[in-house]
DNA sequence: CGTCATCCTGACCGTTTGGTCAAACATTTT
DNA sequence: AAAATGTTTGACCAAACGGTCAGGATGACG
């Protein structure tokens, strides 16, 4: 059994390896979509190798899911309440944003596995992920109770941090088409763009 | 050959049968993870039956998506040069965002397509899609240069109608997850999330 | 070096997949 | 009512799918 922790190096690398390939293919195409072959040519192994690591073709995907909802959360989770509240709401876009850039299929996998209706990760958005939102909710109401940043619904703020910072990432390919060629990276327009909208609608 | 323009009521009626199931399950599982027996079950035809209509899973999936990017850029068509900018705006918006509660499905359907990379309509994107959009972005721009709204980037700015509005379609269970049971309904309070934002965002 | 556990693979299996086809059934036209 | 056209299906196919397995190759280690 190789299935629990690895105990090799082989194993350790192996494992990425394959979590790598997978992440690639199951982000483009989905659970369903996507194959064992797929995966196994991506990772340059055999497919009978790949079943050797993971049981199923589900444990690769949920290893993947579970790993990626701690990443995911943790530019959240370091929202401070000691923090200067416009400055602390910022650094989070701007967090955000760098993980779209840096981990865009890590991102849509996300995405994908929301649209299709979150089978495997639903527990986690009602457990975990609202937990996390409805703390983070409160500081952001109490900053706007008092005064210190302009009335907003706090979780409508978050969702929108997600949706403008996600886009970029899960759209990137029709950001990329209506933009053209010869502009300035989209990444660096919108961290200017996001700062600015938000800035404009946080100020008291 | 029943492939070319339907002749028959029972073509026509068939036809919408089998492309409404597929936009359900295409929409879910994207085109790959789609199966042909899944539309047949949901459309009550047999499978060799939806292949009398359409030559191949392919052609239904294409069709789909041809008959979606008209409608689905018209609310962005409707951007009136002789309305009042800040009311145009927001009109759009709230379009784009009654799109993304009655039409969930096809909102899903194109996310999947453009995370996939737009295989099948990136001629679409680089063609009709950013003409109308550089028109459109123009238009923005010379309002906001004239101080009728305050300075934005105008692509940008379309960008974040997109992602936000869509968002309620796309990541409906992570908003409703998030939320919880017990309030109102998340598109109302997303139209006044969004109206407020950008009124503050452009109010010049 | 030997040995033992780990690692890897070719061949294989049952099922599902997209798609075909001849023939049956239904409808319209004459 | 008969002929012609349009619609539906059961049976079938080759390829691709997720997964298994016996056994060979490779490493770790005394």
């Amino acid at each position: 059994m190789t299935h629990d922790r690895p105990r090799t190096r082989i194993q350790r690398r192996n494992r990425e390896t394959i979590l790598d390939a997978a992440l690639g293919v199951f982000s483009q195409y989905g659970f369903r979509g996507a194959t064992l072959d797929q995966i196994a040519t991506a990772a340059g192994l055999s497919k009978p190798n790949l079943l050797y690591y993971f049981p199923s073709k589900e444990a690769i995907h949920v290893a993947l899911l579970s790993g990626l909802m701690d990443t995911w959360l943790d530019p959240l989770r370091a929202l401070d309440a000691n923090g200067a509240p416009l400055d602390e709401i910022l650094a989070y876009v701007r967090r955000k944003l760098l993980m779209s850039r840096d981990f865009p299929r890590e991102s849509r996998l996300f995405a994908n596995e929301i649209i299709q209706g979150a089978p495997r990760i639903r527990p986690a958005l009602e457990g975990e992920l609202k937990t996390l939102v409805d703390e983070k909710a409160a500081l952001i109401a109490g900053w706007s109770a008092a005064g210190r940043i302009a009335p907003v619904d706090p979780y409508h703020l978050i969702f929108s941090i997600w949706a403008l910072t996600q886009h970029y990432a899960d759209f990137d390919v029709q950001v990329r088409a209506v933009l053209g060629r010869d502009r300035d990276d989209p990444f660096d327009e919108a961290e200017r763009y996001l700062t600015s909208l938000f800035t404009r609608l946080l100020t008291p």
